[in-house]
DNA sequence: TATGAATGAGACTTCATTCAT
DNA sequence: GATGAATGAAGTCTCATTCAT
């Protein structure tokens, strides 16, 4: 059950030594810093030395730990996106419920981990980056993208085994159930900018959304187009 | 039924003089490139430079139109972006069918008329550039966002009316109907990057979420969780 | 008794043609046009466009006329500066009065024909573009500085002849004479940046130095320095 | 009896090494070089390249320590003309002999500090740049027009107590001794374009004006106008 | 002849990266 | 290892000049 950001050192209460301090910590520091301005203000509008003055270091630090800044937003991208999937399918084997549930806690698990989190930031910058950084967008596809479906072809396949969904294509079903996530890490991270105002309660709306689609692929759905 | 795109000059064939004087047609041009440009590459990975070659003009030539590359950027968006609802509140007040034919209505006429074009790639593009430039922001926001909220509102009020949907918040409910739009805009001008294979196909995509979607606000759906 | 400015050609109320209105005259239009700007903006941040549209020509025009922005400024110079020497030569020769009249005379006139006028600005400009303008720095030493000098010198000379003046090196004394002259025209030309308050009246102020002038050339003058 | 211009660092004989850190001496050696190159070719005229090459270090490091090059130049406005009358006015209070030999010993001391250094330049582009800089020409008003008039006011009111010079508006009069300075620093930053010849004997010439300018100003000068 | 659209060299400025300390 | 001064390639934008109309 990580936290969807970063393991920070356990504070110590203490301001550390200004020189030789946590120095293992320091990736990680940096990460930490190179996601919140990556994600708020985009690829290239955010420079290096703010990401280095953030994580309390100089400018040359960071060229040790990272040789470039293309380097550090990789190692941003792994590191965020790593080692998710493999938790979250173990939940998915033990989960008991029908499949309304199921998609429910997905949604809720989602916002808790990713949406209300800053890595929701990362979808959007990777695909808006994509073009720029075409082995960013591989290694993403590989390891988010692919993994994520696979989760959600195992959700529906199983409801339908249940007879708690209607036949569908499964691929394409997957898409359904994950726009709305996508969806969703774009419209926080961009500021809400395509919500229709500021008061917009995200979590109500999966709520409404994951409803709204189990009763869209119940079995005895009505009104579909001939 | 208007182009998406930029009306280009008819192509008579032979490369244009050098030095032509094309005053009404540059603007236009200028746009058309830097649509390709930003879209493809982000806003600031693509060089004025590039977008005035790609215009087939010099880079003084491009600032002889846009006083500015944000102002370019900005124009390309007005320009891109508005008027479109009009045309299309029209098409709504007309309309005569039965809300599920007309929310397909909707998103095929979306796709043919932003999905499958380069300008599928502008909500994206302002989306990652929102921090950068909140003037483009609010002008994205009361251009598009409210306009394209309101039309689906009336959709929706009008499918209540008529019993055709369920009572539902219809804030809410626009955001369901808006949203897969929203993503396949991203998932096509990210090459497809969030999508589960490149045969995914995109209108196909759109039938389905339709569907399922009337089916998911039809009035006598079942399947809701308590 | 020319004027310090261009001669304009005599304005018949009407207003001219569009096109082929005063062909002859554009010349006269563009330099009176560039003397204002020059004059005021500096050379360097004067544009060419700006001159041609306050002559009323375009940008294409003025290089009909002048081959170049350093050669319209080159003919500036000369136009204003040619043949102003010989006429106040004759002057000179005609004077009656005694010589602390001749000064007062002067300083009026100087005042008059080149003080009050915009043509005030043109010493600063070509000071300060000496450097840049070689040849133009030397056609001023030749038609500017040097006749100024000469018709001093008769004068101190015809002063200390008629006993009016002390006995004196004529060559310093004539920079004596000018020097007030050129800091008017600087101190005009600069917004009176180097007078104590913007109330200050230049020609009372001439009025004041020609008087000390003469006091302090005056042949039984008391108060020389051992 | 401070040097006008700026402490250079000891030259050690050795040429300075590549990216040597010297981040006390940069500011001071980048206004020597902006000092240099304004004065001789103007503001517009002078590339910041130049600067940063004359002082030995790249573009890049200029824009270290000056935000853009108009902050350059109002740093060498300050730095040039500021904290010199506040030493000045200490001289006067101490000054014990006569007016003559004060307005003598000021013009002497003027030469020395000003005149003959490359500072003497600077008065010239400031009134040349004034209708650019407003904000320069209002700094250069308050901290050198204001205070130097100050000072010579308070020398004149002197000589008046003293009974050593006439009766006089000592507001005009300051001018009157104020004019020939100017007058020598332009005619100085011109290359001598305004004076007679190029062995114009500079110093020997403000000898000659103090001495004319105290004979003007004496209680018992005659040969003043009606 | 006159126009003004078009050009492109060149200016200022930024910032990822290097490296002496 | 850590620093931050220094670098210089690369970007945006200006404007004198050209030239098709």
């Amino acid at each position: 059950m990580g936290s969807p950001t970063f393991d920070l050192p356990p504070d110590t209460g203490a301001p550390p030594a200004r020189r030789s301090r946590r120095k293992q910590a320091r990736p990680g520091e940096l990460l930490e810093a190179a996601l919140d301005l990556f994600v708020s203000k985009g690829y290239a509008a955010t420079r290096v030395e703010e990401v280095a003055r953030l994580a309390g270091v100089s400018k040359g630090t960071l060229f040790l730990y990272f040789p470039s800044k293309q380097e550090l937003f990789k190692a941003l991208v792994r590191h965020v996106l790593a080692d998710r999937f493999a938790e979250w399918s173990l939940e998915l084997d033990n989960y008991q419920d029908d499949t309304a549930s199921l998609i429910h806690y997905c949604y809720e698990v989602w916002w808790t981990r990713i949406g209300a989190t800053k890595a929701c930031g990362l979808p959007h910058l990777v695909m808006a980056e994509a073009h720029n950084f075409p082995e960013i967008a591989a290694f993403y596809r590989q390891e988010v993208v692919v993994p994520g479906n696979r989760l959600v072809e195992r959700i529906l396949q199983r409801g339908i085994d249940r007879g708690e969904l209607r036949a569908m294509d499964v691929g394409y079903g997957t898409t359904l159930v994950l726009a709305p996530l996508i969806f969703c890490a774009i419209a926080q991270s961009s500021g809400g900018l395509c919500l229709p105002n500021p008061q917009f309660d995200v979590p109500a709306f999966l709520r409404l959304q994951a409803d709204t689609l189990v009763r869209g692929l119940a079995p005895d759905a009505q009104g579909a187009l001939p």
